[in-house]
DNA sequence: TTTTTATATAATGTCGAAAATTTTCTCGTA
DNA sequence: TACGAGAAAATTTTCGACATTATATAAAAA
């Protein structure tokens, strides 16, 4: 990946985590002075991230935010349950202790942060955090797979999934069940009980699978 | 995808069915003159591609053609045996005769090919045709699975696939056990036999997976 | 001869302006 | 008022020049 760019990576984290709304036009010549560079430099950013599927890019229209879409949520979380199952049972079996090891910390580190937000009446200055360690969770689950390119492709996936849900998942009112879900993948995970791994991997995003994933619309710029 | 803009494919198609060798640097500079345009729009274009993993990119040293790596051939081998069985099977339950009728037109087409090429001495001229007839039959074996997002990530895998084989698939010494196994798929996806599909895609992928696949290193330029 | 350093050459990255295209606005007509 | 042609404005795309960085070459030192 073009991880190498400080522009890149900025863009990407506002695509996933806020900041932008979806449907939003991305004018190169606007975010050129966010980032202090040229809009040349912008555009092949945002190309960059048409092929990473983060942007929606239209010719001779420019870049926009990708719409929201109960569909491709739909289909996010069924490529996303199949990839992350798949190299989180092939970790399982090639992982070893070292693997283990940063998988209880991982899953230590978000069950600590969840409690918290579970805790609050407003955990709006904890969402960040939130999003960070969830992703590190599950990278770590798949980490030790052996294959780079499945490590990749669920990159990809996970980078969409995350911005369908950048403004629903700042709710938290999944919260509870998702420290009991957490939980689970570790336990099966550390039993290297594959088929159960596969099932509670399913069960933790099934949630997304029915469009019914609750979205208020928000202010919709079609600027 | 950018699959609108002209040079983007007919680069890609570059990439995937030879006319570079492997490593081979790729100077915006140079392939300007090839397609009539600027340097700066080459380079637009090579950052998409690379995204897709069909060029490698360096910061500060440019764009090059993917070196050959047996370990590479055998993650894309794994990942599309994961993303094509389970679209294959998708469009088992969700085809219809539609679908069979397709995939039966496709399979036709690949088959008569084949056994062209297979009573030839030298099919050198029918491998164009054999490039584009092979990835229309995979494609259509996975089209009803209604998810375009698992089409996409296939597609990117497929692509990458072709691209390590695009030496090592002239020389046609597979091309019997292929037709037998193409048929192999066929019958399964008709039949509606989901476990057998799987294993049949699997079946006509695992010589892949052993790191053997012969690739005389050719010509390596490392201009 | 081998290694190191300085210099020259070539390639890459950045930028802002010109050209092409789309979108918006204005005005006349049905 | 509604509709549509044409002009004006805004946006996107292409381009070539310039600044930056890597690579190759040659000279000097070990």
């Amino acid at each position: 990946m073009g991880s190498e760019n400080k522009i890149y990576r900025e863009l990407k984290k506002h695509l996933t985590t806020d900041t932008y709304n979806h449907g939003q036009k991305l004018r190169a010549e606007v975010l050129r002075e966010e980032f202090g560079c040229s809009a040349s430099t912008v555009r092949e950013i945002l190309f960059r991230l048409a092929s990473d599927g983060l942007v929606h890019f239209q010719d001779q229209r420019g870049f926009r935010v990708p719409e929201l879409s109960p569909t491709k949520l739909i289909e996010l979380t069924h490529v996303r349950i199949l990839l992350e199952s798949e190299g989180a049972i092939l970790s399982i079996r090639q992982g070893g202790v070292g693997w283990e090891a940063s998988l209880t910390a991982a899953h230590h580190k978000l069950s600590h942060l969840e409690k918290r937000i579970h805790a609050r009446e407003d955990p709006t200055d904890l969402v960040d955090l939130w999003f960070t360690s969830e992703k590190e969770f599950h990278q770590t689950l798949i980490s030790a797979c052996g294959s780079s390119t499945l490590k990749h492709m669920h990159g990809l996936i996970y980078a969409q999934f995350r911005q369908q849900l950048m403004k629903a998942d700042r709710k938290f009112d999944f919260i509870s069940n998702n420290i009991q879900q957490h939980s689970d993948i570790l336990e099966a995970a550390l039993a290297a009980d594959e088929a159960l791994t596969r099932q509670q991997v399913h069960d933790h995003l099934a949630r997304h699978l029915t469009g019914q994933t609750a979205t208020s619309a928000s202010e919709s710029d079609t600027e």
